[in-house]
DNA sequence: TCCCCGATTAACT
DNA sequence: GTTAATCGGGGAG
């Protein structure tokens, strides 16, 4: 089994950890079904001083997860039928996070959109709030393995998506040229 | 308490 | 290109 990613890989800037998080595998292991595995391609990154972020006022029931220590899942419903999937970064008490947008399937997913856009990626890998808060470093239940380390030149960024605020940062990441991307 | 609207998607025209 | 689905968060009153 490849290795996971260590602690302090998390804590730093969403900015920094959303291009590296790309050519890496999401693992997650359910009750009943196969281990899931999908390989990263599309990223977005959420800072604490950022429009956009749902940290950007502060610590609440809902996202106090991105306000904990870094490595750990934060899971949130969008338009109360979409749950996104999310990295937390930086050290306890910043708010930072990166969405994962989009995967290649590989083990256990069936059909080739099933992970292409944050909403499908976390029906793929059956994300609710349940799973809001687990360790990505030292879980059991969904994590993340080192794959190949990509070339600068192999990543693009572009603007964010869905947002109405600080849509002039260029945060999302993606492989260039990658067929799994979304949209 | 009320009310608006969102880090989306699928199913329309 | 447009719009319904669906619901909880959080700001306004």
């Amino acid at each position: 089994m490849p290795p996971r990613f260590p602690r302090g890989f998390f804590d730093a800037p969403a900015i920094e950890v959303a291009p590296a998080l790309l050519g890496q595998y999401l693992v997650r292991v359910t009750g009943d079904g196969p281990e899931l595995r999908a390989r990263i391609v599309e990223t977005e990154a959420y800072e604490p001083d950022d429009g956009a972020s749902h940290s950007f006022r502060g610590s609440t029931p809902r996202n106090r997860v991105m306000f904990g220590p870094p490595g750990h899942l934060y899971v949130y419903l969008v338009y109360g039928l979409h749950h996104c999937l999310n990295v937390v970064t930086r050290s306890v008490g910043e708010g930072s996070a990166v969405l994962l947008r989009a995967a290649e399937p590989l083990d256990g997913l069936a059909g080739r959109d099933v992970c292409r856009g944050p909403g499908r990626l976390g029906k793929a890998f059956r994300a609710d709030r349940r799973l809001d808060g687990q360790d990505l470093v030292a879980g059991s239940t969904i994590w993340l393995e080192r794959g190949a380390r990509l070339a600068p030149d192999a990543i693009e960024a572009g603007p964010r998506i869905g947002i109405t605020r600080a849509i002039e940062r260029p945060w999302r990441w993606r492989i260039a040229g990658d067929p799994w991307v979304s949209r």
